[in-house]
DNA sequence: CTGTATCCCATTAGATACTG
DNA sequence: CAGTATCTAATGGGATACAG
C-alpha cells in the first residue's frame, strides 16, 4: 500500500498492490488464460477448446486487455487461413507463482469442499 | 486442473484451480478486505474507514460472501451501539503467502507503470 | 481461422432512505 | 454502529450475423 495523490480530490489516496493485481488478472477468464499460457504457447482456437464455456466475445475481449497490460503477446502469422499464436510476455512469466499458487490453493479448497458436501 | 463429470450433461469437464481461487477472492472489493484482515481484526466501521471508495452496500455483501466461502469471520458483539469484528478464518489465513504475493507484484507493476506514463 | 458489430436481457452497483 | 430495502443507471455478457 502506498500513498498516491490523487488530482481531483488532492485527497490522499492509498494503492493497494493486490488490487492492482487482481485488476490485472481477475477477470472472469483472465485466471485460466494465463495458467493455459504458462505451460504452452496457443492459437486462438486451442485456447477456446481448452475453455469451453468462454463465448468467442468474451475470449477475444480478455485476450485484449491482457495484451494492453503487458501481460501476454499476440503474434499474427500473415497467412491464410489467419493463424494467431497468444504467449505469455517476460512480464507475464514472472505471475507464474502466483499463479501455481493459486492453482492449488485452489484445488485442495474445490477437493475439501466437495468431499463436505452433502448428497440429497 | 482435475477432471470431473458433471451430471447435467455428463460430458467431461476441468476444473482450474486458478479460477476457484480467483472466484473466492476475485471479487471487486475482496483482494483488498483479505490484505486488511490479514494484517488487523476490524470492525465494520474501520473496513470502511480503509476502503473510502466502497459503498456501505458492496461491502456488506462481499464480507457475507467470504463468510459463507469460509474465509473469514463474523464476530457480532451483543452491545448497543452494535460492534462487529472481523478476521481471518484459519482457510483464510492459509491465502496469506498469496495475498503477499500478489502484493509485491502488484506494487512492482504500478511503479513501473507509472515511470513509463507519458506526461502530456 | 480469427475476429468485429449489433441487439438485448440479466446482473451489478450506486444513491438514498430507513431500522434495531 | 452496522446494517437492510428499494429504486435506478450502468455494465456485462450471451446469441447471432457478418467479414478479412
Amino acid at each position: 500500500m502506498t500513498k498516491v495523490n490523487t488530482p481531483q480530490d488532492s485527497a490522499i489516496e492509498y494503492v493497494c498492490g493486490v488490487s492492482v493485481t487482481l485488476e490485472l488478472i481477475g477477470g472472469k477468464w483472465k485466471g485460466v488464460i494465463l495458467w493455459h499460457l504458462c505451460h504452452k504457447t496457443l492459437r486462438f482456437s486451442q485456447l477456446k477448446r481448452r475453455l469451453p464455456r468462454v463465448t468467442q466475445k468474451m475470449l477475444t475481449q480478455q485476450l485484449r486487455e491482457l495484451e494492453k497490460d503487458g501481460l501476454i503477446n499476440r503474434k499474427v502469422y500473415p497467412e491464410v487461413p489467419p493463424k494467431v499464436e497468444y504467449s505469455l510476455t517476460e512480464l507475464g512469466r514472472t505471475l507464474q507463482p502466483m499463479l501455481d499458487g493459486m492453482c492449488k490453493w485452489g484445488m485442495n479448497y474445490y477437493e475439501n469442499d466437495s468431499e463436505q458436501e452433502i448428497s440429497d
